[in-house]
DNA sequence: TAAGAATATATCATTCTTGATCATCAGCTT
DNA sequence: AAGCTGATGATCAAGAATGATATATTCTTA
């Protein structure tokens, strides 16, 4: 699923013409973006949460001369699935 | 940020009713679940991506009793930020 | 606004992801 | 439709998340 798949269903199911599609999307993304960028959290009952959690990870590695790499702490986006969703996910497997 | 905030901005900056926000929030969301619930990946360039990856792990704790759990493998869903917005997520830590 | 429903938290050991970089592949804009 | 921009994969070691459960907290709906 890509973007160009969100506006298709919200102009099939949603009635919304592709100009409005867009802007919706478009403007929802990047609020969201603005939000975790001010720390804040986001939590969509029924489908998920993010968060923006510290991050001390130290080391990575340089493919070529395959040796460490030191890495700075920092922040990272964390996506937590809603209870009944990832339940439901965890069962794919049965399939 | 919660779903309410979602739907102001959409009537603010989007100029949409909240009748129409609540449909069009509900759709996108809904969509997306479905797609994931399938098994497909997510990929919304400048925002992030969603995969549905498997899951191994397989011991947990029950806290009253202090012990182990077994628990089943299965799949999880795994989100991704963009690499521009997780630089900006990182550096976050810098203020 | 208040009731109802969903999520966070704490716990431990095992499994898994992060992180830089280049090449390849895919989404997105014109 | 095609090119440009952006994302994935592979690598290793160490830090971090997962998972069940009950309670406290927060979101959502009627």
């Amino acid at each position: 699923m890509i973007k160009n798949d969100i506006f298709l269903v919200l102009e099939q199911k949603g009635n919304f013409s592709r100009t409005k599609a867009v802007l919706l999307v478009e403007t929802i993304l990047k609020s969201m973006k603005e939000a975790l960028l001010r720390g804040e959290k986001i939590e969509i009952r029924g489908f998920g949460s993010f968060r923006v959690v510290p991050k001390k990870s130290g080391y990575g590695r340089d493919i070529r001369r395959n040796k460490q790499i030191p890495i700075a702490g920092g922040k990272r986006v964390k996506f937590k699935p809603g209870q009944d969703f990832k339940v439901k996910i965890k069962k794919l497997s049965v399939e």
